[in-house]
DNA sequence: CCAGCGTGCTACCTGCCGGTAGCCTTTCAA
DNA sequence: TTGAAAGGCTACCGGCAGGTAGCACGCTGG
């Protein structure tokens, strides 16, 4: 029980670490920010941090890694529901594009600063994302067969469509024009377009 | 004359550098990369960098900014000859996603180290880019007026193409299945579907 | 042979920051 | 009240890398 809660403590300071780690990563880049910056945020000092977590690589890394795992898992459920290609590609690009955008700090963080990840951490997500790709295009092959899908290349497709995706990182902006989920509904339909999918 | 040559080869020093940073800065990241690591690449020391540029950033503007203007050059370009809008538009795409993977590595290192850019050479850029936007907004209203493109919502589509073709930066391999202008090629037509062009 | 200049190198400085050793305080059980 | 453990802080280290001062070498013209 008090165990229980503990953990339960250990865990949200962890968590609570890794919210202003993304804030300051994202705003200023990750070796534009120091742990004691990390720490000042908090109230607390640089020591605290690496009771934590051993490495500031580790905490990128921990930051990283669960929000590429969401991505794969939104693509991965959505492509194993029931329904007709063109269903589940929609419901997949809209989850994707939702993960994207409501981790769109940890996204950019990823993609900025890739090169600096432990190559451990680096094999890890790499194959999370091969995973990926291949969800995608397998869906993709899947309704090109049906014949609900036109499309020339699927290989190129599937990157086209993952990339004009995870590029919402880039712009979205969420006290922008469009609510999050608008800009989801919309990519979704971009997505279905570019494959030939009656609208 | 002999002072036309000294320019020249002093421009050729200076693009030497740059050539050798890109490459470094694109395999190792900007700061996991050293001056002296060009150096030694360039088989000279680092106060040779600095007769040709005043500091680590400076060189990171000179390798991001030019990159940005030819993407910006290539859509204006395509969008102000003659034609009928979807002529324009797959020109404007196929020769903007031809500068995107010719300078590969530029862009990559930009969209990465963006956050160590100075601010005046971030604001310079961060111009390039509104008008690219406005020219890409541009030229997809003029479809849609013209009855030659259906798009529920210009803005979205625009940052939603121009993100799709900005992103094979991360994923074209020069040795790849594909040649480069047949990827240019394949991403103005997914480009095309998108904005509902007759193919 | 020498003056002078341009060019790039050797050698150095300095600040920053990731990471750590060891202490102090607070808490809680007996 | 006391012992001990947990948790966090103060204070420090050491290396790395951006940036610079000043010298040495070689070329060119006299």
């Amino acid at each position: 029980m008090a165990e229980h809660m503990r953990d339960e403590i250990l865990a949200y300071k962890r968590e609570r670490i890794l919210q202003e780690a993304v804030k300051l990563f994202y705003e200023r880049g990750f070796t534009g920010t120091t742990l004691d910056d990390i720490a000042a945020e908090l109230g607390v000092t640089k020591p605290f941090i690496y009771t934590h977590f051993r490495s500031k690589v580790e905490l990128l890394a921990a930051l990283c890694q669960p929000t590429i795992e969401m991505s794969l898992e939104a693509v991965a459920n959505a492509s194993a529901i029931e329904g007709t290609p063109t269903e589940r590609l929609r419901k997949a690009m809209a989850d994707f594009a939702k993960v994207v955008l409501q981790r769109q700090a940890n996204i950019a963080i990823y993609f900025r600063e890739e090169k600096n990840l432990s190559p451990e951490a680096l094999d890890a997500i790499n194959t999370l994302r091969k995973k990926f790709d291949r969800v995608l295009s397998g869906l993709l092959r899947e309704g090109v067969a049906a014949g609900a899908f036109a499309i020339p290349d699927v290989d190129v497709a599937a990157l086209a469509i993952g990339g004009m995706i995870s590029w919402a990182y880039t712009w979205h902006r969420p006290d922008g024009r469009l609510s999050l989920d608008d800009v989801c509904v919309r990519l979704a339909d971009l997505a279905l377009k570019m494959v030939g999918a009656a609208g």
